[in-house]
DNA sequence: TTGCCTCCTCCAGTAGCTAGAGGATCAAGC
DNA sequence: GCTTGATCCTCTAGCTACTGGAGGAGGCAA
């Protein structure tokens, strides 16, 4: 049977020397074969197996999944209900992700359509930070929120202050 | 002034507390004055610079960006293309990664759509998987590069140990 | 005084690799 | 046979941006 080193299956499936080991290690890849002198042999299965893994992992699939994938393809007598869940999962996943992205691209795209007159004090995205609550759409109580917790958090340490000394020690005394 | 301590900023910003240390520790913010039993105390002040490195980071800002933003605004009176050009860049980053989150939901959507026979061997998640080049509308030489670098890395192994004895030594022989 | 809460520092862990140190082995050319 | 450069080995640490826990000290109300 012919079989190749580590370096040569990291070129036919185009992922990294370390990143095989790295597979090999959290179980990914079985533990390689190896030769009298400890170098790691690998054949057309193993190429096809992380080409499986590389395939996975470019559509996102976190690695538990992939174990989860790699032991259903090991089988394909077993239903195949979990790979397909997973899938699902994955697909819905990246839907949430492509929606809180394109919620951050309106704010980003607002902050820089606004352009930047060189003003001293006046740019926009500095403002926008320094102010607006950057993103609530989907989180309830969201910044607001948190600016109006700010403020009473605040108030109320200055109204405690007042009864009882806080004694603060700063920066300026000694050390 | 009224002071509050760190528990409290941390309602105030809705952040947790271990956070608020390990923007102090890498820089993000100033290291605290502290009580004399060595608590830190923060101020307003401390809310709103909170408030603006969590809303920065809503929006994807890397931490070594804010850096320059929080600078930036510091010195309201420097020109601001700094901030916009991170703002600029960070909308490009934002930009492209929906574009290729896109991509993936296009090949996940496919794999769910095709719908799960319950017969053995048939499952189209795993036959994706196995066989399809993930996406490469972007990589070119991607994915159907790499099976072909990998037949081609296989015949040359096989080639190879014609002439040449490899001697491997596998699981069976001993240990 | 008791008990609970918050705070302190330090360390380890998360995901998925990636890079480097320091050393062994291999293949090719002379 | 010897040298040279490529490749391999293990082990460790680093990356991002936090998060959680251990073990101990301080603060506050009843």
């Amino acid at each position: 049977m012919a079989t190749i080193s580590i370096g040569a299956l990291a070129k036919a499936a185009d992922v990294k020397v370390p990143t095989i080991r790295f597979y090999e290690q959290i179980g990914l890849l079985p533990p390689a074969p190896r030769t009298e002198s400890d170098r790691r042999i690998y054949d057309e299965a193993s190429v096809r197996r992380l080409g499986f893994i590389k395939r996975a992992r470019q559509l996102g699939f976190p690695v538990d999944a992939i174990r989860i994938l790699l032991d259903l393809s090991d089988h394909p007598d077993r239903a195949c209900d979990d790979a397909f869940s997973l899938a699902r999962e994955q697909l819905a996943a990246v839907d949430s992700k492509i929606q809180q992205l394109e919620s951050l691209r309106a704010v980003l795209g607002r902050m820089v359509a606004t352009g930047c007159d060189g003003s001293p004090g006046g740019c926009r995205v500095i403002e926008a930070l320094d102010q607006a609550p950057a993103h609530d759409a989907s989180t309830p109580g969201g910044a607001q929120g948190a600016l109006d917790r700010g403020r009473a958090v605040i108030a109320d340490a200055r109204r405690r202050s007042k009864r009882s000394e806080a004694r603060p020690r700063n920066e300026d005394d000694g050390v």
